[in-house]
DNA sequence: ATGAAAGCGCTAACAG
DNA sequence: CTGTTAGCGCTTTCAT
């Protein structure tokens, strides 16, 4: 049986309140009793329960993070920051994942916070209406991470994805490329790839180029990126730049177009999002948009901190995500598409 | 203030009793008093509060896992699997990250168990025997994820790292390579590198070949690998294969390989360990060894789950762990090294 | 400086 | 079927 207060006070011949004292205010409590005490405490392996503290306290000093999975590496950048951060900090970090389902975010969400979270960080926006309420009506603190959404009611650090994906366009529609094809991910709840969307095909009708959108309605992953990429362009195979918005659909992208013999970048121009530690690794290197995803997760998880220790308010937070100009894209000339098509 | 059993009692006109039956044992209670107290408790918000209840119960449900980071992708996708697992079950994962530092591993371990955790896992073998004893010492359940450590004290579940490594070795000696070097990552406190060498060098004397072990000494990542494989390759530049003992350390080694214009699998046979995603992606596809540590993670949370809920005792279990062969190695022949030499 | 005692919110034993 | 009561382990007045 674990050792409790008790067991200690009966040891050192005290009263359990001087035990408790032994360990939370040692400076008002005799020399002599202290170690006493300790010694006792020691000898029996004594630590405190921190489930009695938490209902003393009314704090449990856990935080929670949802994220749609672990196993993808902007968000396990992203968990590994706050992880590390809750930890230096003295909180202990839950962690679950809810896919790209509304329903189980808020789900989760809420069971989270019965299970004690004092605070919740959230990749992306949150569009449940019903976890917004429950999150309203309990006061729980939450930050949206990712993304910055502009100083509304919940704070969120992050990046702007529209500015991102601006840069993205412009960048491609500055080598003179016409016909772009972008491959966004599942658009639904999902407010990186709207806005992403959004900024191209605004930057597009500025520009006077013609952009064509293709979602990927499955769970993403390289594989259906690949398919998607294939079925796309396929139809519209007239295209000389592929925007991708995430840098794994831009490795699926790159995988299909290794099978199909397009030339990147003299035939395609690919660019991604995130940049992820492999992108610089690709053949050839990728052109992305820089999201220090990790630096966002320390961020948010201090900010939440903070909060919880000290009251302050959360402050919204945008981050820049500079845009890596690498070798997966290129200046189209007159003469590039009739001539890779001929190598095809 | 967030209500509680009382709140409800009172506003339901019953006993704060009745109330908790009608969350815990449903059926026990009077059909339109459980309605009652519903009402009274949807109306005001209630949800039980988990520390009260954990104290109560003496029973956290909290089970904590320990990786050595989680922005690798081996360490993610076995979080994932244990994350989504354990919250199947009921119970909240609490990770940490402790690197590749045992006395962190100690440290953060015991922090875990004080605060309420009631199982451990981690990731590979613990070598600390200071955290061993305490596990022993409060007899907190552990399992060891990834290496299948065979029936010692601390049940394992995963590979058994000798075996494949021999795997992967044959394979190279079947390729008919003579000098073969392999980059390992850091040994200290580290089962999984230990046996893989172990096992290179006990293949290497029983096919007569010759073995060149370098290891990594900094944190292990792409980038250090690919500064170690320039190193050692400057040394040795007559190997013909590089065993790499992880996926990567492989993705260093081609990159390496790719800016010292070494053709792969031509002039040089690469194999990692691990098979992440990104493996079949390489150009060329990865030679490596399997290690479905997703289902690993899932494996290891579930037998924790079972032995905390209905004490059965946690088997150990030692996954397969098949050897794929991909791209990236090829049969040597007398001419190779000498016409691939030339090309430099 | 220390002890006695109350109570955080919940549930389980017991009584009715 | 329901209420009363005690107590999980801890901290914190309030006394001394």
């Amino acid at each position: 049986m674990k050792p409790s207060v008790k067991d200690v006070a009966a040891l050192a011949n005290v009263s359990t309140a001087t035990v408790s004292r032994t360990f939370n205010t040692p400076d008002i409590v005799n020399e002599e009793v202290r170690q006493r005490v300790l010694e006792a405490a020691n000898q029996l392996g004594y630590y405190s329960n921190a489930a009695a503290r938490a209902l003393r306290h009314r704090r449990t000093r856990m935080i929670a993070t949802m994220l749609p999975k672990l196993d993808d590496a902007i968000y396990a950048e992203a968990a590994n920051g706050i992880q590390q951060t809750l930890s230096e900090k003295g909180y202990v970090g839950i962690l679950e994942t809810s896919g790209f389902n509304n329903k189980k975010l808020s789900d989760r969400g809420r069971h989270l916070i019965e299970r004690g979270a004092e605070g919740l960080l959230v990749f992306g926006r949150i569009d449940d209406e019903e976890l917004l309420n429950h999150l309203k009506n309990f006061k729980i603190p939450v930050i949206s991470l990712y993304s910055y959404l502009g100083e509304g009611e919940i704070p969120s650090i992050g990046i702007d994805n529209y500015t991102a994906a601006e840069q993205i366009a412009n960048h491609i529609y500055d080598l003179n490329h016409q016909r772009v094809l972008m491959i966004s991910g599942p658009t639904r709840g999902n407010d990186r790839q709207q806005h992403r969307i959004q900024a191209f095909q605004d930057v597009t009708t500025k520009r006077h180029g013609h952009s064509i959108v293709h979602e990927i309605d499955k769970d993403y992953s390289i594989d259906d990126a690949k398919a998607a990429f294939k079925e796309a362009f396929s139809r519209w195979n007239d295209v000389t730049a592929c925007i991708c918005n995430s840098d794994i659909i831009a490795f699926g992208v790159l995988l299909a177009c290794r099978e199909m013999n397009i030339n990147v970048p003299e035939r395609l121009s690919v660019t991604g999002f995130d940049d992820i530690n492999f992108s610089t690794l690709l053949n050839p290197p990728l052109t992305t948009v820089s999201v220090p995803v990790a630096e966002i997760g320390r961020s948010a998880a201090l900010a939440m901190v903070e909060h919880l220790e000290h009251g302050l308010p959360i402050a919204s937070r945008c981050i820049p995500s500079p845009l890596m100009k690498r070798e997966s894209t290129m200046a189209i000339s007159d003469s590039t598409i009739g001539s890779s098509q001929l190598r095809q």
